[in-house]
DNA sequence: TATGAATGAGTTTTCATTCAT
DNA sequence: AATGAATGAAAACTCATTCAT
């Protein structure tokens, strides 16, 4: 029986106490409050060890962003399985639901995500989450929208993602309390079918 | 015949100096890449200069993003106007257009406003354009869907809001060139309508 | 009838500002909050008068000291000629008091002066005090202790001066209330009739 | 055998390195000429280390002042049982001989903790030490002139800490070469008696 | 492998001083 | 003479990254 486990296990475990500190200290003291020696201490691990787990304050935060994106979009898989089977507005609710609620799980890492991303628009803070949606919406027009020429189709889904993850985003982490979450979801969901299904608006 | 021109108008010039310098370096290197020093450098002008014109970092970010704001309003309150003469989906469209092309125009400088904020959702980098977009929103609302009861058109115009600055900065900033950008204004018209007059999808 | 002063009169003017202009920072901001721009900016002129009138900020500091130091040495002068007419202690003590008095006027200038000294003890942030008073103790010493050896008279004035100085400087500056200001000049006083006059301890 | 010492003798070197070039640069440049990076410098150290080890500037200080305070009250607390066996005059000369000596080795860095107090008696620039030295005051007046009412008491002992403190300080820092040292010391220790045990002289 | 002390370039900000007008 | 905009050296402090142990 050995006393250690291999290698590999190790620096998995490593890997993933440093990332969950670094997700603490940015829940706590938000992304310009993040440094890599305060992840250290936050984690009981040495800065030279953190180096040794990541390249760079930057290689950190990919691999945040990566493990967050896929919670997320495990999440979201399920959701969109479940989805198929449901009639289209309550299937399409239940993703943006999904949605919303791993964005509000994951509060302050996204938060952080989206600042660190030195691009304005932050629909791709979560490119895998996109990617992901995107192919939901793909499937969503194929079915109820088939006479959609093909460009068309790119635009609205382009589009929609960003509509979508953005309003999740605002539900999620931005919501005002006397506006009702679930009203929220309803709305955007309603947008969504909207955007995806509507004949063309300027045909 | 002076040989030079009043203090005032110096001044001014000095305050457009460093904030078009700042806008530079934000467009050159981001706003990681920012720093006094270099926006200083950039302008030509010395750190204590800068120092005189502005009170702080923050001081010179705010006034960058009143510049912006207040040109990107102007802009945005001429279209509304002219918005109310046309038909309702074509002055929607008017005014979403006038929005792409001022975001377009201030693309870096927005990019950079939007990674300053501290937040998640970047709806508010611009809170006096989402304020004049709320305005017209409610205009829009009470004269096209007016049997909305008062919370739902709340919950509809803090959606639309987020909904229609953000797809019109990703069509500003980011669009792929693949493509259209009339195709796209006229989805973000199409949606931003639908959202706000489409009777209630729940009930 | 000139409408303009002699221009003697006007430069003994601003400088007279100027310096009034100093005392006034030094009081309400401190040695550490005092700087060039803010005492030009209370004395109304521009920083380019000050450098016109002194050469430096050290220069600004020498004049400001020689004038309260002038206060001080007129107000000691006439406790000294008034001394001379009473009994030895009575005498004392009035000179004692004059410089208490003068000292708590003057207070928060005398503190910056002495802050501004870079010499650790601060008897002699105030030089012509100090020679004032050590030529009221040769006097002294002359009249009342006249078999002294004279380098123990120097010894004595020598300390004589700091003790002096520096508890004057304490009732003046730091007194804590509960003790009263009278009985504290009563026993410098004492000390320093004491200090002088006492037959030689190690004899 | 161990090539390298543990950690916290490592830690002990870096402190002591940083506060002896301090001291150093305290002697050469005086207090204004201080700053962080000039002691990282002459401590042959970078900046970050500095601050490694202590908090601030002012942190810096702070060390550097309880460092001479603790070997000079180490000092003073040993003259002060040996001054109990002795004659009253005896005893109060070697606390002060004592006193003057301390202050003599560390000339330097105490002027420069006078300056860095913004006070302008520098009476408490070292509070410890200040404190023993009214301890003493109090047992010596309690022994010789246990007459005295409590609150006379208060204030004798107030001045004679200025008082002594003061002298001592000019003795050991600005003494001209042509008075005698120890006849100085005489002196201070005669007014010292003089000033805790003389009758009420306005009594 | 792990550690964490050490580094030093870089950041924001202040202020004495100059000089063109 | 007077002005005050402009300067830029210098200060305190931070933090990503390295490397000897």
């Amino acid at each position: 029986m050995p006393r250690t486990r291999p290698v590999q296990a190790r620096s998995r475990d490593m890997k993933d106490r440093i990332l969950t500190a670094t997700a603490q200290v940015l829940a706590e003291r938000g992304y310009a409050g993040l440094s890599t020696n305060r992840v250290a201490a936050q984690a009981g691990v040495s800065v030279g060890s953190l180096y040794r787990y990541f390249e760079d304050r930057t290689d950190l935060m990919e691999h945040l962003r990566r493990r967050v994106t896929e919670t997320v979009v495990r999440d979201l898989t399920e959701a969109m399985v479940a989805a198929v089977r449901r009639e289209p507005f309550d299937g399409v609710r239940h993703v943006v639901s999904t949605l919303v609620d791993a964005l509000v799980e994951h509060g302050p890492v996204v938060k952080a995500l989206l600042d660190e991303v030195p691009l304005g628009s932050h629909a791709n803070a979560l490119p895998a989450v996109e990617g992901q949606l995107g192919q939901f919406a793909r499937m969503f027009v194929a079915q109820h929208a088939p006479q959609l020429p093909a460009d068309e189709v790119d635009a609205r889904v382009y589009l929609a993602l960003g509509v979508t993850l953005n309003a999740c985003l605002r539900i999620a982490l931005e919501r005002p309390d006397h506006l009702d979450l679930d009203r929220l979801v309803d709305l955007v969901t309603g947008l969504l079918v909207a955007g995806l299904t509507l004949p063309d608006p300027s045909g």
